[in-house]
DNA sequence: AGCACGCCGACT
DNA sequence: GTCGGCGTGCTC
């Protein structure tokens, strides 16, 4: 039998299946499994994605060496939607492939020096070991060990490694009868005290075993070496036994059957779902509901009924550490039956998680974008949180958007997805529209709660609380009233740091990066100058760097900045602030919550991390400080940006019995996206916003591919793209539009510039054709240090 | 992506 | 005559 493989080796040349013989002890090779195999001198990793009887291949076919895992980790259905999807998004496959998994099940490969005579393994480089080449500078060592190889000393060995650790635990079993071990505790020195206490320990609850280890250890204050002497001795015998690491075990869940009833509205738009789900139909609904209106209700419904039906369920929200109540929500309901899957976990915990959902011990899978790939079988139903979000589309290779693939797999399994928001993406909310999804409206609160009443404050004319320009006295005026009535208030400002650039009053000098065309942002926690896009740091300037003069200025404004503002304006009120800064550590993020959720603050203020899905019952104002960050980016999806930000943080005030109030600072009151953001009416933004689009001839109205042309020389990048947009437009025509190309808008970024073209197009049939043609010689242009890349349906042109 | 092969100039 | 620089081509 032959297997068809894709390896390891991310290019565009072996881009394609190999076909390897498969030896006779190696039966158990199924399409899905990891192997190892010899490509060329090396050996990698690589996926099995056929087998056949056959080859057309006229060279002698190698043989497949190892076959990884007991379960082949991919399903026969991932591996026919990574070829798909690779030809969609124009990626690799086998970058597809690696993605589908966790990362600890990547190869890590090693070159080693193995020694071959005697008299070479007692040479002082080897130490007894194989030398590893990676990790060989020295030039003396180099010219030796070519000595080695060339004198048949020593070879080179090629090792494909495996990082995935399965967390092991020791469990302890007994081996007497417990008239044996009262026998042992008889005859026991009267010095050794404490394994008299185990001894002890075991003839009293004789029936607690076998026991494990750490608990041994814990209860009777034992060290683990009175353990070992246990073993040695014969009285107990240790064993190793796999476990998952629980990243959910800080929640207990209740379990309880809580059933919440369903208003009308739920009621409809779950049984449009459920009969879908029992129908087995591969349909696509748009479920929109204002915020509070118990999406989230519905899809724990849907996700019932998916269940009751024998089928599993898959459900992505954005980013989840983002929203742990959503986890305990769903965890809560269905209990150990459900995964997780997101960024917040270790390694080992996502990859146990993984595990657990391709051995079909999950039902229900919770998880960020990539968890779209989770080896579920059975899918029953897909639903996508918050679908409008920019982060289910990929920002780097492979760039796959989390709804399209749910789309494919929903196709395969024929399943329903369930696409919910508050403001749904102008895409999908367009095909809604077309009759292509089925459009499922939630109008009405569940709890009845009126909407929070929002008020701008139009920064042109309002006067400012302090000596700064960034809070407003009637922002002020509100919170030291919120605070005074114990109440909690939430403010988000889109940018961290203190000052966002250095200017010198002198001369105009603005500090910037010396890597990216961006200016240094002032971190006074650090005291340093940061770049946010490479992450270059240089102490803080006392003079002009250019004319040595000492008129500088710390301009713009971050989140420290405005921490230390209120510190100043509202020196009673304790403050949390919450961005990129403050959560880098594991689990900081979910302290910081918890601890404004216990009241331990009075205020968060945040990035944007804050605006989604949090859910405090006494938060009453919600305060924007700047809602005109977004909009100035010059992007074609930046007011409808705008909008869902200004939308999803006004619905964190007011989510329990007490009202809540929601001010936004701008200096554009009279901006469309701001205005409808404030009377929170999306049906309004939806068909202005629609008018704009098709004006602009931007999506949904046209198609767009992003091809980004990078290098180190700037002249090159730009010369390059010229090349490329004159094929474009060779092949391409009218009403096709080609724009560029033009510098990024941050024109370097890590040395390199960044030179892009937009296709924008309605029906081009040659397009992917010539856009795989340009991939193809990309290859050639790499080797001129020039990168380019391809991105269909770009969230960001910039 | 690596790795080898092969061609060419530079050095023992 | 041998070493090492880089361009070219292949990996079942």
């Amino acid at each position: 039998m032959i297997a068809q493989v894709s390896v390891d080796v991310a290019a565009k040349q072996t881009d394609r299946v190999f076909e390897y013989h498969i030896p006779q002890e190696l039966t158990d090779v199924a399409v899905g499994s990891r192997v190892v195999v010899p490509f060329g001198r090396r050996k990698v990793q690589g996926f099995v994605v056929g087998i056949s009887k056959t080859t057309s291949y006229t060279g002698k076919l190698k043989d497949l060496l190892v076959v990884v895992d007991e379960l082949p980790p991919l399903t026969p259905e991932l591996i026919t939607l990574s070829k798909t999807l690779a030809d969609k998004i124009f990626a690799y496959r086998i970058t597809i492939l690696q993605s589908m998994l966790p990362r600890v099940m990547r190869a890590n490969y090693r070159k080693i020096l193995v020694p071959i005579t005697e008299e070479a393994k007692k040479l002082k480089i080897f130490k007894g070991e194989p030398l590893d080449l990676n990790e060989v500078s020295n030039l003396n060592t180099i010219i030796e060990i070519k000595k080695l190889i060339k004198n048949n000393q020593a070879k080179i060995e090629y090792l494909v490694e495996n990082k995935a650790k399965k967390k092991q635990i020791a469990i302890y079993l007994l081996t007497k009868t417990k008239a044996e071990y009262q026998q042992i505790l008889k005859g026991l020195r009267k010095t050794a005290k404490k394994q008299q206490v185990l001894l002890d320990n075991i003839v009293k609850n004789y029936h607690e075993y076998p026991k494990l280890g750490s608990k041994i250890v814990s209860e009777l204050d034992v060290s683990s070496s009175v353990l070992r002497a246990a073993v040695k001795k014969g009285w107990l015998v240790k064993k190793e036994q796999e476990m998952y690491r629980d990243p959910l075990k800080d929640f207990e869940p209740r379990k309880k059957k809580i059933q919440i009833k369903l208003n009308s509205e739920q009621t409809h738009a779950l049984n449009s779902i459920g009969k879908s789900i029992q129908k087995r139909e591969a349909k696509t609904f748009l479920l929109e509901g204002i915020t509070g209106s118990g999406k989230t209700e519905v899809y724990l419904h849907a996700i019932s009924i998916a269940l009751e039906q024998k089928r599993n369920a898959l459900m992505l929200v954005p980013e989840i550490s983002l929203t742990p109540q959503m986890v305990k929500q769903v965890k809560e309901r269905f209990g150990d039956n459900v995964a997780v899957l997101h960024s917040g976990l270790s390694e080992g915990e996502k990859y146990d998680e993984w595990r657990r959902i391709r051995r079909g011990e999950a039902q229900v899978v919770v998880g960020a974008r990539s968890a779209i790939f989770a080896p579920l079988k059975n899918i029953g139903l897909i639903v996508i949180d918050e679908e409008h979000e920019s982060s289910y589309k990929q920002n780097d290779t492979p760039r796959y958007h989390a709804r399209d693939v749910a789309l494919l797999r929903s196709k395969f399994h024929k399943c329903p997805v369930v696409l919910g928001s508050a403001t749904p993406s102008l895409a999908s909310r367009a095909r809604a529209q077309k009759g292509r999804y089925e459009l499922l409206l939630l109008t009405k609160r569940a709890n009845q709660k009126a909407l929070p009443k929002v008020d701008l404050i139009d920064l042109k004319t309002v006067e400012f609380a302090g000596a700064q320009f960034d809070l407003s006295i009637p922002l002020v005026d509100a919170i030291k009233e919120k605070i005074a009535k114990k109440e909690q208030v939430i403010l988000l400002l889109n940018r961290r740091g203190f000052a966002s650039f250095m200017l010198c009053r002198n001369c105009g000098f603005v500090l910037k990066c010396p890597n990216c065309d961006i200016s240094l942002t002032l971190h006074k926690d650090t005291q340093q100058m940061q770049c946010h896009y490479c992450g270059h740091k240089e102490p803080i300037p006392r003079r002009c760097p250019n004319c040595q003069s000492e008129k500088i200025r710390f301009l713009g404004t971050g989140t420290q900045k405005v921490q230390e503002e209120l510190e100043n304006l509202l020196p009673e009120a304790k403050i949390l602030r919450m961005d990129v800064d403050t959560t880098r550590r594991k689990g900081s993020y979910k302290k910081i919550l918890d601890s404004f959720g216990d009241h331990q603050a009075d205020i968060l203020l945040g990035t944007q991390m804050i605006a989604k899905g949090l859910d405090f019952p006494n938060v009453t104002l919600v305060g924007v400080i700047n809602a005109d960050t977004a909009l100035s980016l010059p992007d074609f999806n930046s007011s409808e940006k705008t909008f869902d930000l200004l939308t999803q943080v006004s619905g964190r005030a007011g989510r329990a019995e007490k009202t809540g109030r929601v001010m936004i600072q701008t200096y554009n009151p009279d901006n469309y996206a701001i205005k409808l953001a404030q009377s929170q009416d999306y049906e309004s933004f939806y068909q202005k916003e629609m008018r704009v689009r098709f004006q602009g001839n931007y999506p949904p109205f046209f198609y767009t591919t992003l091809i980004t042309i990078t290098s180190k020389n700037e002249q090159s990048a730009a010369k390059e793209a010229f090349v490329i947009k004159r094929k474009l437009m060779r092949h391409l025509h009218a009403p096709t539009i080609i724009l560029g190309p033009t510098p990024s808008s941050v024109a370097k970024i890590k040395n390199q510039y960044y030179y892009q073209i937009l296709v924008k197009y309605k029906h081009e049939p040659k397009l992917h054709d010539l856009l795989h043609q340009i991939q193809d010689d990309a290859q050639l242009a790499q080797k001129r240090g020039l990168n380019i890349y391809i991105d269909n349906e770009p969230e960001r042109i910039m």
